[in-house]
DNA sequence: CACACATATGAGTATTAACACATATGAATA
DNA sequence: TATTCATATGTGTTAATACTCATATGTGTG
């Protein structure tokens, strides 16, 4: 007996992808690249954080398939690929003001 | 010089929300509570967790203001105040099966 | 080829959080 | 009030992961 609507692969699978939003930093990388591509430099100088760090967390948006590479000469630029996910993060940050005004 | 149209802080706030639906468990169970309320005994019995996981899990929910407790005689049930999450939940799923596909 | 710059990676450390166990609280009923 | 059922909480352990330091890889240029 089971309450169950939603299969656990599918709830595993939703909860990898927050696992990865959840953290601040790596978050807020994504946030800002917005659709732009821009250099991993540049990416360090707007966060603050350091390279290693940046390496880091791109490295993990990376494997996801979160953000995508793309060499330039010494460069390397980053991308996400696509928009929806930045509309679900706008929305759900609509929701949470909304829900903190109520 | 910054490439933000994200203040930190409102990202550190999103991020909060997403550490707490990044655990499968904790996720499992705020997905299949649904817009129904339900006991906490339907919930251990549903997930197949320990008594008192659910219980840790129900009082971070809580905490957060995810789920609302209601008591009923001896019975706590438990109910999302809000459709709007379920729906930003099942966007996402739907985001992440497409990307599958793709 | 040597050097400088941009980025990536491996190892070690420290913090966090999920979970179990034991126990406490609270409600109902005898 | 004693007992039982439903749920909550405190403490300790363990596993995951964010971060740093040192170093490696890769690319362009003299």
């Amino acid at each position: 007996m089971s309450i169950n609507t939603y299969e656990y692969d599918e709830v595993k699978e939703l909860s990898r992808l927050f696992k990865l939003l959840a953290e601040p930093n790596r978050l807020n990388i994504l946030c800002n690249l917005g659709m732009e591509c821009r250099p991993v430099s540049d990416i360090i100088s707007a966060t603050g954080l350091s390279q290693t760090n940046v390496s880091f967390h791109l490295r993990t948006l990376r494997e996801a398939g979160l953000v995508r590479p793309e060499r330039r000469g010494s460069f390397v630029y980053y991308c996400l690929p696509d928009v929806k996910l930045l509309s679900l993060l706008e929305q759900t940050k609509e929701w949470i003001k909304l829900r903190r005004e109520a």
